[in-house]
DNA sequence: ACTTTTTTTTAATCTACATTAAGAATTGAA
DNA sequence: TTCAATTCTTAATGTAGATTAAAAAAAAGT
C-alpha cells in the first residue's frame, strides 16, 4: 500500500530510505465500501487522500439536490477538499468512493510538519499543486468555449479508464449536462 | 515597485533584509501599455508575472473568434499561463493588459534557482498555488451549478474592484455569457 | 436466482441563453 | 473638441440543453 505512494513520491523527487521511512510513519491506511464518505460538506476536511486502489471523487450538491462532480481519483491521484483542507474552514464539498477504494490518509497538520522536516516534499506537493491548477484552468477553458458534445469526445480520450468503470451520470455531472442529455449525445454515436 | 512584492511575500512567509536582495535582482519591471500582449497564445510562456498597479487578463480565444476570459490580475496578483509555463511547452492562452499596468516579471529558471537558494520561496509559491487552486474550484462549482445571474451577482461581491475598472463584456466573458444577455441580466436589476 | 435499486434510454415539451441586427452611449486618440 | 472606435442596450428570433415522465436495461444486495 505504502509502496504505491512512495514510487509515485520517487517518479517526481526520489527519497532516501529515511525520508521513505517517515513518510510510511505519517500516513493512514484506509478502505472504503462503495458509496461510504471520505469527507462531508459542512465539515472541516481532516485528511488528503491518495488513492491506491478504486475510485473516489468529490462534488457539490446543489439547492436543487443535483450533484456537481469536481473532480475523479483514480489510482495513484490526491483528492481533497482543497479549500477546507489548507484553510481548515468548513466547505461545499463531499468525497465519497465510487468502488471499493483503498486510500492512504495524511492530515493537514501532518503535511505542515513533513514540510519543514523533508523539503523535498514540499517541492512534489509544490509540483503537484501545480499540475491541478494547470488541469484545473484548462477545464474551465473547455467548459467556455467548447459545447457539451465536444467536451465529452474529450473526456473520453483523457480518462479512457474512467469511461468503462463509472456511471455514465458520473460522466454527465463531471461535463456539466443532465444524464438524459448525454444518454442523446452518445446515441449520435 | 519591487516593495510592493516585498511586502507581498512578508505577509506569506518573512524574508530577511538579504533574501529580499536576492528577490529584487530577479525580477524585471515593465510598463505595459492598455491592450499589449505579455504573452500570445502558441508561444511558451517564458515570465509569471506579479500586477504592481494597472490589471491584466489571461484568455483563450475559441474557433469562432470569442474570447473566454480565464483569470483577471489587479494589484498584488501574480498570473501567467500556469500550463505553459510550468511545462515549458507552448500553450493556448493570450495574456494582455486591460490598462497601463506595471509588472514585475519572473522567469520560470530564475523561480526555479530561487526555490533551491530560498526555500521560503517555494513555500510562498506553494501556498499562492494551493490558494489558486481552490479559487479555481470553487469557480467550476459555481459554473456547474449557478444560472447566470447569480453567478454575476457573485463577481460582483467578490471583485467590487474590477466592476467599475474593466468593460461589462470582459464580466461577461469571464462569467461565460454574452455581453448582450449580461446587458439583459442588469437590466432586471 | 430473485428482487430491489440504480442507471440508461426515448420522446415530448420547455427555457435559459445565444445569435443577429441596429441604434445609442461611452471612450479614446489626435 | 471632434471623430472614429469601442462598448452597451434593446428586441426579435433561434437553439443547445433542461425538464418531465415512463419504460427498459443493468447492477447490486440478499
Amino acid at each position: 500500500m505504502v509502496q504505491n505512494l512512495i514510487q509515485h513520491i520517487n517518479g517526481i523527487t526520489p527519497l532516501t530510505e529515511e525520508e521513505e521511512g517517515i513518510v510510511a510513519e505519517l500516513v493512514r491506511e484506509k478502505t472504503l465500501a462503495r458509496k461510504q464518505f471520505l469527507h462531508r460538506a459542512g465539515e472541516v476536511a481532516q485528511y488528503s487522500a491518495f488513492v491506491v486502489e478504486g475510485c473516489l471523487r468529490s462534488y457539490a450538491v446543489d439547492r436543487n439536490g443535483f450533484e456537481h462532480i469536481l473532480q475523479f481519483a483514480p489510482a495513484n491521484w490526491w483528492i481533497s477538499d482543497m479549500y477546507s483542507f489548507v484553510k481548515n474552514q468548513p466547505s461545499e464539498l463531499n468525497v465519497d468512493a465510487l468502488l471499493e477504494t483503498k486510500v492512504l490518509l495524511l492530515s493537514r497538520s501532518c503535511q505542515l510538519s513533513i514540510f519543514d522536516r523533508i523539503p523535498k516534499l514540499e517541492r512534489y506537493f509544490r509540483i503537484l499543486t501545480e499540475n491541478a491548477l494547470a488541469a484545473s484552468n484548462h477545464r474551465t477553458i473547455n467548459y467556455l468555449s467548447l459545447p457539451a458534445k465536444i467536451r465529452y469526445e474529450k473526456f473520453c480520450t483523457m480518462y479512457p479508464t474512467l469511461i468503462n468503470t463509472i456511471p455514465q451520470k458520473s460522466v454527465a455531472s463531471y461535463i456539466g449536462i443532465t444524464p438524459e442529455f448525454l444518454s442523446k449525445l452518445r446515441a449520435e454515436f
